[in-house]
This record gives structure tokens, sequence and C-alpha cells, in this order.
DNA sequence: TCCCCTCTATACTCACGGGTATATTGATTA
DNA sequence: TAATCAATATACCCGTGAGTATAGAGGGGA
């Protein structure tokens, strides 16, 4: 006879304290990566952190190893939804352009989010040694995703034969920019924002002959 | 009878020292920009800077009032840099697209340099609330330069009718972040690297019918 | 029932770095 | 020659913030 889920149990079965950990985790993660995108990084101490959500300081601890592991899993929040949106767009259907074209788009959008935002904000300077690696190491994985697919394109003929390297930065550079200015409360949503820039990007400023 | 350059004076005159002053003041400004790019504002300090140039950190007190003071004055210098590039390439002939690919190239150029560079890397947050309206209204003016020149090639045809602001948006973002990624020892020198994003943004990736 | 494990807070330590008080040297000026 | 000023250094103050030692409260399990 199943509990009916109105009545919940003051009682926390183990995988309820678990599940209960993780969303205090995913909480402490969500309130550091606004501050850290509003103020900087280094401007922000896990006090401020910490009375944001109402606790102190060793809580935070107590999920969390020190802050640079803070930032580093707001980084991996980011870098992990950007693959993600890299990877189910590049496997659709179409030509080289028009996947490129998708991933760019739920790029884009990622990028305008709290953790996408932290990727861009964040530079090497912030991280250890061994975690500007890691970053470095994930960024140039997601980089060369996006240049296979413009060689994809390139290939098939759907894209002009540019540059591939170049074309990815330059690709990459519009788009990352966006999680600097772009304001979430303003009259532009981050969908309409994506779509404006990857058409710019796509169609170029010449007018077509 | 007027002194032989070659037989300088140990003895300074007026304006030799006010030279010299100005020298040193640079000489600080150009140290602590390159160190602010490598490791970042916070990370930077002022004894750092000061043993860069086997000084001591009174020696920069002397010249410049405070940390932030440095970080504006180097910060200054990048958006004068790319103001001039505007200004200067948006009186040239041409069309609206010509003059612009002209403003585009130079404005890249100034992004790959040190005092470019440092605009690019350097937030809102960093700078004090003065400081940070300061920054913003001059680089609120360089975008509307950059916009103008958008308007006047849609009118004169050399530009699609896009969206002005978007279009803007996109251009800049493109071409910051070449700040972030290029290289100034590698193989690709910044003129190449800025002929080549402005061609790509210009014609886009679609290929041409 | 008693112990332990989880969660949380208070209150601390300690290093770092911005900024300053003060002394010194040497050249300029009265 | 005395007074002054620019340039520089040494040695300090002090706030901030990362990280920790410690304690207490309350539920889960033996």
């Amino acid at each position: 006879m199943p509990q009916p889920t109105a009545a919940p149990s003051p009682f926390r079965s183990r995988e309820e304290r678990e599940r209960d950990r993780e969303e205090k985790r995913e909480a402490v993660l969500r309130a550091a990566v606004r501050m850290f995108n509003a103020r900087g990084f280094h401007a922000t101490s896990l006090d401020d952190v910490a009375a944001s959500l109402g606790i102190s300081k060793p809580t935070i601890y107590h999920y969390l190893g020190n802050k640079e592991q803070v930032l580093i899993e707001c980084v991996t929040r980011g870098l992990e939804l950007l693959s993600e949106a890299a990877d189910t767009a590049r496997a659709q259907p179409g030509d080289g352009l028009a996947r490129l074209r998708s991933v760019l788009r739920s790029y884009a959008q990622v990028m305008m989010d709290d953790f996408g935002r932290c990727v861009v904000r964040t530079g090497d300077e912030f991280l250890s040694a061994e975690g500007a690696a890691l970053f470095r190491a994930r960024k140039r994985a997601i980089d060369l995703s996006v240049r296979a697919l413009i060689e994809d394109g390139i290939a098939d003929g759907s894209i002009a034969p540019l540059d591939v390297r170049m074309t990815a930065f330059t690709l990459a550079g519009a788009i990352n920019w966006s999680g600097r200015w772009h304001d979430p409360d303003g009259a532009l949503s981050a969908e309409q924002v994506a779509d404006s820039m990857v058409d710019i990007l796509i169609s170029g400023l010449a007018p077509r002959g």
C-alpha cells in the first residue's frame, strides 16, 4: 500500500536525506553563481553567499571543499550544459549549416543563463593551475565540436570555404559576449537574442546579391 | 649656440624633469596593465607591480592615487585608443560598409594590444560606482559610433537592413573576444586576425549565391 | 538507552594586501 | 648655506576574508 503523497512523513529515509543534501548543495551553487556573476568572484565572499541563503559560512564548507571548488562546480555546470547543447544539436538531421545554426542557438541560450554566464566571466586567472587546465580542456572539446561542424558544412557546400579555426573563434566570441550584456529581465528573451545573433553571423552584413 | 645632443648634461631642466615623471608614470601603467591582463586585477598586488619594476609600493603611490586609479588609467588609455580608431576610420571616404570595415579592423587591433585587452577584461565589478559609470559612458559612446556607421551603411544600401543594436553587439562581441584568446607572440599577427575576423563577419558563413 | 553521525552556528586564527607615517637622499632655489 | 621639494625606501597599521576549532542539537541505529 503506497503512502499518499499528500501526507509526507517528517521522518526522512536514507534517500530522502541524500536528496535533501543534494538540494542544499545546489542551492549554494545557484546562490554563489548569481553573486559571482553580479559582483565578480574575488569581490564575493563566502560570508556574503552564506548570508544570502540565511546560513553561515561553515555550512557552505560542509557541502563544498573551498571557495575555488565552488567556482569550479559552477563553471563545470555551465560547461556541461554547453557540451550537451553542442552534442544534442549536432546529432540532428540536416546539412552542416543547419546543424551549426542549431548548435549556436542552444549555445547562445546557455550563455545567457546563470551557469553559462559564469563560464564566460571566469578567466583562467581565477583558477589554480589544475583547475585552469581542466577548464581549458573542456572548453577546447567544445571548440573542436564546433569546428567539426563547420568542416562538415564546408564539405557539403552549405558553408563557404573559410578558415575553420578563425571562424570558430569569431562565432564563439560573438555569442559568448551576450553573456556579458544580455539582461535576463530586459525586453528581449535569450531565445530572441540567440536567434538574431545567429542570423546575423550566418548571413553577414553585406546585402545578398 | 645649441647644445650638442651627444653630450647630455646630468643636470635636468624643468621640462626634462616633468618628462621623466611622465615617463615613469607610463612605465608603471604599462607594467600594471600587463600584470592585470595576465593574472587579473584582484590577483595582482601593487607590491607585485612595484617589484616587477624594481621599485617599492610607495613609489607607485607617488605617481598614482590608489589601485583603482591605476586600473582606471589603464582602461582609459584603452578606451581612448578605441575612440580614436573609431573616429579616424569613420572620417574616411567610401560607403558605410567600407568605413565600417575599416573601423572594425582598427578596433580589433587595439583589442589585441595591452590597453585594449584591459578594456575587455575589466568588468564593471572591479570599479567603484563612479568609475563604472564613467566606464560605461565611454563604452556607450563607442557603441553609438559603430551603430551610426551601420545605419549609414543600411541607408546607402551597402549593408543589409539588419537590427542595428543587435548587429553592433554581435560585431563587438566577436572582436572583443579576440582580446581573450589572441596570443601576441603566436603565429598570427593582430592585423591578420583582425582582417580575417572582419571578413567573416561581413560575408557571413553561408556561401554567396 | 546510549552512542554516533549529520547539520549547523559561534567564535576564532592567520595571511594577504591596500594604504600610510616617516626617514633619507640629493638636487633646486633663495 | 639654509630651506625646500621631489623621489624613494623601510616599516608599519588594519580591514577583509578564507578557512578552522569547537560545540550543540536532534534523529537513527545498536
